[in-house]
DNA sequence: GGTTATTATAGGAATAATCCTATATAAGAA
DNA sequence: TTCTTATATAGGATTATTCCTATAATAACC
């Protein structure tokens, strides 16, 4: 399981909790793994029981005791040992492309409103990498050098230039489509 | 369930089996929603149930017994219905990008080799879309008409645009990473 | 003559991910 | 004063997907 393997990353810089672990998520591997809270607690207690992690258990008097976890040996082997093992090869799964691929039984209307709206949500969510990159330095507090920074900028520019690729298609395609190269039958 | 939808998708052509749908997926819409054998057969039965499809079972004297699906005006509706409903963004799950984010603790060489197999993966899944193109002749015979043609091709694009887009990317990460712009510590 | 592919079905188990709920306290906002 | 936010945990149910297995007959390949 690809999480157990992004929870070791973020351990392996430091002890976290699950609580401050789920935080970490949300601001930095989200727009490629998102997680959510209660898969965190699952994950970790797994690899407690694998002894990739271990607890310490922090108390806290106003709190709600922390539970802090901290990569052992063996999970430090284990991440390692996955870094450098290729992937197998992903695949895409798009309901989007289900819509597109049955849309020649809709009006021609119908079909440029759906390809404006996603156009619309793709020049938002670049909206959102360009809000990300102006306050970049925020985040770079997090890092621990250079080379871990060029990386986590890397994964923004990777999401940033899948955006712009597709949304230079979609517009063309509403242009052609407005052009009438769209067949009436 | 988008699974739903697609195979609707398909029973609104004409009535098919769950042998012939398999068939379908894994040459049409695979690239965008990879479909188990044993999922077909289970969706297909809930939609019955549902009383989007109706069943007709054709003894075979050789062969089992074939039991072909068509798609129900109820099911046609909530076709119709679904294809004209935006959905929700859709989120990305990508392991890659986990070995990228967490990839500073690899030595130059084993980043490198990475970004080169991805990159070679690629050029791979180009060459697949390609020898797609060349035999468009034999996929044409499936589509009922000119404009349902059009989005199939459309979806094939999509994905030769992303998988362009995405090694001009990797191969100009790679130069500049050979050319000295990752950071040694 | 034996193995593999094709046609055709479908249940069961495992894995993955989401959603909903529950507990508990304190600070701060409305 | 009540509501929301933040801190901190985690179980249970549901949904979605994949993987493995089983059955059954024929045709084609080696």
């Amino acid at each position: 399981m690809s999480l157990d393997y992004a929870i070791l990353g973020f351990l392996n810089y430091r002890p976290y909790s699950g609580y401050d672990l789920k935080k970490f998520f949300d601001t930095s591997v989200r727009h490629f793994w998102p997680a959510d809270q209660s898969q965190i607690y699952k994950t970790l207690a797994r690899m407690s029981e694998k002894g990739w992690v271990k607890i310490k258990v922090i108390p806290q008097e106003a709190r709600p005791d922390r539970k802090e976890y901290s990569i052992t040996k063996t999970g430090r082997d284990e991440l390692r040992k996955w870094l450098t093992t290729p992937l197998p090869p992903e695949e895409n799964r798009s309901a989007d492309m289900i819509q597109v691929f049955f849309a020649a039984q809709l009006s021609d209307e119908e079909i440029l409103g759906m390809f404006e709206r996603v156009a619309m949500l793709m020049r938002a969510g670049l909206e959102q990498y360009a809000q990300i990159s102006r306050n970049i330095e925020d985040y770079s507090e997090y890092t621990n050098s250079p080379r871990e920074f060029f990386f986590w900028m890397l994964t923004l520019d990777v999401g940033v230039n899948n955006l712009r690729s597709s949304l230079a298609f979609i517009e063309n395609l509403i242009k052609r489509i407005r052009n009438g190269e769209l067949p009436k039958t």
